[in-house]
DNA sequence: CTGTTAGCGCGTTCAA
DNA sequence: TTGAACGCGCTAACAG
């Protein structure tokens, strides 16, 4: 616990070597004899020694830390999708600095705290989760050969940045076919905003279900939310007022509002699933707790979180090469491979698809675990 | 956005001093001329300045960051404290970086995260949020003089630990006394873990209103959960297996464990409020959606978020003295301070008040908002 | 395989 | 009120 302050120099004197060989061995450089680097990192450790981050990245030109750019720090599926970033950056030699946008209105514009992460230098690279109105920001970052990757929520398809997102327009689909498989016919949507790319995808997958089983879009079935219950109930009382042409079924494009779609059809004297069927998408930890527990579409939130941070800190260490030059041949592919120019690589898209988790509200017969 | 690589060095040139001037500046010296003063921040912010944090930590011994330990980052209430601290970093110098410890198993020793933070000196204080068992070890780190506030949750009093919190006791009080006045006699208790001071605070909070009221505590009414749905579950099935001495209320320790509460009267076929009134504990934001909307105790979290990194900062960067030396007495005063240590001052308890949030499911009349 | 020499960008002495 | 010089702890060229 005393652990005042061991320097490299500490462990060099002790080791009766140079202060460069045991920053060698810290880097994992191979060119050091093996016995001296054993012991080395046995002083190492039983002195309890750690480099300092803001030294070795002064020096290196190169930072251990990692920026996570949050828009919605309080939306219920983030503490999800954190638990896999942790995860991956716990086993990893970098740490996680949280940079939170929009911790005020929402209006704000990322550019300033994107600037200041930038200036700074403070970075390895940039994990932006949902970053909504300042994608071009972050692109041109891309552009500029900066290790970025998108969580999610990508506008107009920034073709040359790289992104971990769910399949939303599958996920949709799945919803709103298994709806129809129930007998339901009127099927309402209700939209989250539209300047979310994840909301068009997840109206497109409802509109492919239908067209599928012939039944044609009526645009007084599809109303546009704002992803919270409040939305969900506006848009709900909207829909039953309609008396004659009330759905038989509503599609919320998140949890939240489905909540608010359940208490609004509550309050209507009508019941779920009997009256309304009603599925969510997200699956919010707490949607199997309500009351009837809420069928929705899953999003691998945690592995999306592992998949994006470990995307971003390959693109920051790209990964060695294996192949060792024993012969012509490989040892052409590997000069190759150094040669070329690593940062503006290709971009990485990676989609993970979503999953119907089946419970009570929307009238099968399933338990609701 | 070109903001390259702007140093000190530049701006000493543009501005026609040396670095030294401008370091000054930047650290709000106050020996400064006012108009180079006025200069040099003007090019500073035209030329889109930031200092390198790791240089001027490296150099000046302190960091401007500020290492957040989180115990389980995806508990519900993780949001919205984050949410007050993100408030409070973003209007300071700092940046905020994520410890996740327990990103895997519970029984993990945090002892080797907190070494890491200290030793990697890359972290001017800390604040750990539900510290959990690691307590002892940060009690020992203050003891060393290391800036450090504890977000609720202290065992065993620690008492040179400066810690934010809520009343817990009165929380629990003024729900169990609630339920009194809703003339509930039998009223059961479902704790959370024994190891955290919150679930004997609140337990005490129950007994209090309990004998308050001349009533005595019956310990088959008092089960111990796991704060989780499923010990909600478990805890009400053994309540209401005792069929001839049911209790008409349950006070869950935690909303999680109201959750379960909830579907397992329902599942007996039992109605809430009406059979048997639950309230929880938390105020998660999704307990107003519950059905029926769940009575619970709020804890402002937000607030509590502010307070603590508030506190943390001020531990870190003691406020100026005010007083200026117009005369002997303040020059003296002046002096005192000064010459003071800083670092081992008294430690802070910061206890703010909880909220009972009246709604459904506790019977009253009130409408659930 | 190893040591030596320069800095990284900034804060902090000093002296002016 | 200002500037020059030195060093924080480490990495990155070089040479050996």
């Amino acid at each position: 616990m005393t652990t005042g302050k061991i320097t490299i120099q500490d462990i060099a004197q002790l080791a009766g070597v140079s202060k460069t060989t045991v920053s060698r061995v810290l880097n994992q450089r191979p060119d050091v004899n093996p016995e001296t680097r054993e012991r080395i990192l046995q002083i190492m450790d039983q002195q309890g020694f750690f480099p300092s981050l803001a030294a070795s990245g002064l020096a290196g030109g190169r930072s251990r830390l990692i920026g996570a750019l949050v828009s919605v720090i309080h939306w219920p599926l983030i503490p999800e999708i954190m638990r896999g970033i942790a995860e991956v950056i716990d086993q990893s030699p970098y740490e996680l600095v949280l940079y939170s946008v929009n911790a005020g209105n929402d209006q704000k514009d990322y550019s300033d705290v994107i600037e200041r992460i930038l200036a700074t230098k403070l970075t390895a690279g940039i994990l932006a989760i949902y970053p909504g109105q300042s994608a071009a920001h972050l692109a041109e970052l891309c552009r500029e050969g900066f290790p970025l990757v998108m969580f999610d929520d990508q506008i107009n398809p920034p073709e040359d940045i790289s992104w971990v997102g769910a399949d939303q327009k599958a996920g949709a689909y799945a919803a709103t076919r298994h709806l129809l498989q129930q007998g339901h016919r009127r099927i309402a949507h209700i939209q989250g905003p539209l300047q979310f790319q994840v909301s068009l995808d997840r109206y497109q997958g409802y509109c492919d279900a239908l067209a599928e089983a012939g039944i044609e879009v009526e645009p007084e079935l599809v109303l546009q939310g704002d992803f919270m219950p409040t939305g969900g109930k506006e848009c709900t009382t909207q829909l039953l007022q309609a008396l004659e042409k009330r759905p038989t079924a509503i599609f919320a494009a998140s949890d939240l509002m489905a909540y608010g779609v359940l208490s609004t059809i509550t309050e209507y004297g009508l019941r779920v699933p009997e009256d309304i069927a009603v599925i969510g998408y997200d699956d919010i930890p707490f949607s199997r707790h309500a009351q009837p527990a809420l069928t929705t579409v899953r999003q691998p939130l945690h592995e999306m979180g592992k998949r994006s941070i470990e995307l971003l800190l390959q693109m920051i260490d790209p990964p060695e090469i294996k192949v060792r030059p024993w012969n012509h041949k490989s040892a052409l592919r590997l000069q190759d491979a150094m040669a070329a120019p690593v940062l503006p690589a290709s971009p990485v898209h990676i989609k993970l698809s979503t999953s119907l988790v089946v419970r009570a509200s929307c009238g099968a017969t399933q338990h609701s675990l």
